[in-house]
DNA sequence: CAGGCGTGGGC
DNA sequence: TGCCCAAGCCT
């Protein structure tokens, strides 16, 4: 008996079943991370908050060695409470976004006073505490407490995007896509239906090249039945920023570099740094040297061949670096400190300071 | 509410 | 190389 046509273009998942086959095609190819629970394994809030915090805006790859050690150190979010907010940003040095961990440990410290130790287990509970938006908090909510949320992060802007061929950019269309995503909520697992759209969105529906063909709701995918799939999400043109230079001054005494701690807030809030001018877009290089540490009444300065750059989200950054040693009697500038430099591990340096000092004792 | 806020990897 | 992107939040 031949097959008749009816049944070749049959969506193999009509849409009102995607959440299952979602689910079924989670069981099957799940990621296994350091930060999940194995099946029937009971689900530990701390681990799923910490993990997303470090998740935000940040890859799976280099989030790994962070989780690990933070985990190793402080066990539980008291244990974590109870930490220096220097502590915490040491160990943070290097995944970026420095105020993720300022607010993770206000976070933990709320936990520890405010709630007993115990995270709260509702999306508005959780929304109410530093650091934890409108992602988090259902993402929380879902994986760890089980809720009916469904958290919408980058992945699931793009698969949900895709499959409703959205053509609104973002962020306008965000509460659109919000409420698309939501659909894709099964009656039960809400944490897993959220992991599985990350899982898919990071492993077959990527930003290039989306491997449609291992898809489970390909045949359901508006943009995929379109073709223009890879033109999804719609978003916005963002415009660039403008360079900006500054120099910076690497001074040793002996084994010891000099450095500072930057302001609480704003771009690389607490971090240590070594002295340096302003960073301006037009820059004069005469006029930054004016802003080198005051020492002693003419220190000698060596101008390092080659410049050190560094991109932030919002503007490229061009630093010259100066060079100095000065004897062992002199005393740090106010609001200064000398280090070892064999212990500057230890400290809170971003990458662009380590970039500098590698430049300026190399 | 648009812009500030790090870093590393892929192409 | 230069650009885009990666489990966003805060103001």
């Amino acid at each position: 008996m031949p097959v008749s046509p009816a049944v070749k273009i049959r969506p193999k998942s009509p849409a009102a079943d995607r959440p299952a086959q979602i689910l079924a095609w989670y069981d099957r190819h799940r990621r296994r991370l350091p930060w999940r629970a194995l099946p029937g394994e009971s689900v530990d809030p701390y681990r799923v908050w910490l993990s997303e915090i470090m998740l935000q805006q940040t890859t799976v790859q280099a989030v790994g060695p962070y989780f690990t050690k933070f985990l190793a150190r402080w066990p539980t979010v008291s244990d974590l409470g109870r930490a220096s907010q220097d502590d915490v940003l040491r160990m943070w040095a290097g995944l970026g976004y420095y105020s993720r961990a300022r607010n993770l440990h206000a976070c933990a410290v709320a936990v520890l006073t405010d709630h007993g130790g115990i995270f709260p287990d509702t999306e508005e509970g959780l929304r109410s505490l530093p650091g934890i938006g409108p992602y988090t908090a259902a993402a929380i909510a879902a994986i760890a407490f089980a809720r009916q949320c469904m958290p919408v992060d980058g992945n699931i802007e793009r698969v949900t995007s895709r499959l409703y061929a959205v053509e609104e950019p973002l962020p306008k269309s965000k509460p659109e896509i919000v409420a698309l995503a939501a659909t894709l909520l099964g009656p039960a697992r809400a944490g897993d239906s959220a992991q599985a759209l990350m899982d898919l969105g990071s492993s077959i529906c990527t930003p290039k090249k989306p491997a449609c063909s291992l898809c489970p709701i390909n045949d359901d995918c508006a943009a995929q039945v379109r073709g223009d799939q890879e033109t999804f999400p719609r978003k916005m043109p963002k415009k660039a920023g403008t360079l900006r230079r500054g120099a910076a001054f690497v001074v040793t005494r002996g084994d010891e570099l000099l450095v500072r701690t930057r302001a609480e807030k704003g771009l690389l809030g607490g971090m240590t740094e070594v002295p340096q001018s302003e960073w301006l877009a037009g820059h004069e290089e005469a006029a930054a040297l004016e802003q080198a540490p005051t020492l002693k009444k003419s220190t000698p300065w060596h101008r390092k061949v080659g410049v050190v750059t560094h991109v932030f989200t919002h503007f490229p950054l061009e630093l010259v670096v100066y060079t100095a040693s000065v004897p062992a009697r002199i005393r740090a500038p106010e609001g200064m400190r000398w280090v070892p430099i064999a212990t500057l591990d230890d400290e809170a340096l971003p990458n662009v300071m380590r970039k500098v000092i590698a430049h300026g004792l190399g």
